[in-house]
DNA sequence: GGCTTGACCACGC
DNA sequence: CGCGTGGCCAAGC
């Protein structure tokens, strides 16, 4: 049947859910969206997110430190750019997301 | 059932 | 600021 990322059940649909409800220009940290769902699963909602993550906005979801998924930075850049996403430079001169602007608070 | 693996997080040095 | 350590929790074997 065609119910594969619909209403959520399992924690896998429900952190899709969350992701997809992230405003553009905003972020979420992955400890967040557990957060949201009563957990603080963060590993395992990266783990959804790797697996399909291709489905949602996955570069709305960061680590803590404003630093998207190792190997996705680039792309994620270029997403950014698009969306306006408050952005910082890294001491290594990478860019960041700004945490302090661009973190969605969920209810 | 237990052990291992992870797109993590916080804290300490 | 880099690195190690312990803790969390879902999924797969």
């Amino acid at each position: 049947m065609a119910r594969d990322l619909m209403a959520g059940d399992d924690f896998t649909s429900q952190v899709l859910e969350v992701v997809a409800s992230i405003p553009s220009g905003r972020v979420m940290t992955y400890g967040d969206v557990a957060a949201v769902l009563g957990s603080r699963a963060s590993r395992a909602v990266g783990s959804v997110l790797r697996l399909y993550g291709s489905d949602v906005p996955w570069w709305r979801v960061i680590r803590s430190g404003g630093l998207p998924p190792v190997g996705k930075a680039d792309r994620a850049l270029e997403h950014y750019r698009a969306e306006s996403t408050p952005l910082r430079l890294g001491p290594d001169g990478s860019f960041l997301v700004d945490m302090r602007l661009a973190r969605h608070a969920p209810d």
